[in-house]
DNA sequence: ACCTGAACACCGTTCAAGT
DNA sequence: ACCTGAACACCGTTCAAGT
């Protein structure tokens, strides 16, 4: 008998061919169960019942698939109303990418890491730039909304991060010593805040400081 | 003779015993050379001319390692100043911040993704929350430090990211076909905005949209 | 106490060979 | 075209053995 586990796909296919869709159908199915950078080439072969090499035959590196996962997801938030006042569009259309997001964990770190680069957040981005560019920001239009969209994917991956608490310091573990401390009534603050876990309010109060201050600068330019 | 390349250190140790700040030593100075994901405990044992597992023996893990040098790291940013205006004070330390991050690539996406967990980082939680809570902002001052802090260092990290310019699909170039674009004139505009890479400009510009939006605020509450 | 050196259980990726 | 299956060159980590 062959010794030790199995290393290839229990069951060999006897299926029709597969193709780059239906990999990435199930890299987005492992990412949305387990998290954008918690599963493997092999876990995605075991998945789909093939080798691991015929991932790359139809996709390309994991880099590669991992690109088409954030595509697919991104192009599920609903795009920006250019009909409604233009806090009122980005409110709602932030408010959904938080939906869609949190159903896919792991995607908001890697938009926060590398950038919306990817086909399906183009169009967005566009109308973006143009609703502010048209709300008077003018030329300041792409700067204020990279800063707002990479403030709104980095609020959603802490919000992430603190729920999983995988680190090896997990924040609450670390701010809890300090959760009735009278010589650093700062930290016990902060202490009682992370405890709470109001992720809805993080999220919100942070979106509006943002648009906040953007709308403070289009009455200035 | 023995066939591939060393896998070991070339020269044994023939000195004194290592002890763990040694090690954490040599670990920021890979992070200041590489960044801190860019280096390997295989790495860090050729510098220190060790095998791996006396890094192990010394400190522990590679993400304890990784810890021990975020810590020192954020333990070199200038303390916020408590006898000047608070919004005085933030600019000056998150300048500071900025500086000292970019010298050690990768430590800023290590806090945004992890949170400010280092017993380094406390001591400047807690007078941030009380200056912002003196400030006027109350109850609020940690919600307010936390998406202060937080874009604070995305903006630096989404900086580093585009300057390696690493990623699969690199932001410029992704956009780059767009620069002119008459169908995309929000495309065209995000383009320019990125191609002209005024590093300084967007850091600066995120933090007083945040730093407007939470003086706003002071005045509400 | 500190270091040696091999070994383990993983990775992503490549490639010649099969059908 | 698509899939097989082994192999390569890495990882982080552990551990019995040496001094």
């Amino acid at each position: 008998m062959p010794n030790g586990p199995a290393r290839g796909p229990r069951i060999l296919r006897n299926q029709p061919p597969l193709n780059a869709d239906q990999v990435v159908d199930a890299a987005v199915r492992l990412t949305h169960r387990y998290g954008l950078e918690q599963w493997t080439i092999r876990q995605l072969g075991e998945e789909l019942e093939c080798w691991p090499s015929v991932i790359y035959h139809h996709v390309g590196t994991r880099d590669a698939v991992v690109t088409e996962v954030v595509d697919r997801v991104v192009g599920m938030v609903r795009p920006l109303d250019e009909s409604i006042p233009w806090r009122q569009s980005f409110e709602t259309t932030l408010g959904d990418l938080r939906i869609v997001l949190r159903h896919h964990p792991g995607v908001a770190r890697w938009l926060a890491v590398t950038g919306p680069v990817v086909p399906a957040a183009l169009r967005g981005i566009d109308r973006g730039v143009r609703i502010l560019a048209g709300a008077g920001l003018g030329d300041e239009a792409a700067i204020a909304l990279t800063v707002l969209l990479s403030s709104a994917v980095q609020l959603i991956a802490v919000e992430e991060n603190w729920a999983a608490g995988e680190s090896l310091s997990d924040i609450r573990e670390v701010l809890g010593e300090y959760r009735d401390s009278a010589t650093y009534p700062g930290l016990a603050a902060m202490s009682s805040f992370v405890d709470k876990c109001d992720f809805d309010a993080l999220y919100q109060y942070g979106i509006v400081r943002v648009l906040d201050g953007i709308a403070e600068r289009m009455r200035a330019v």
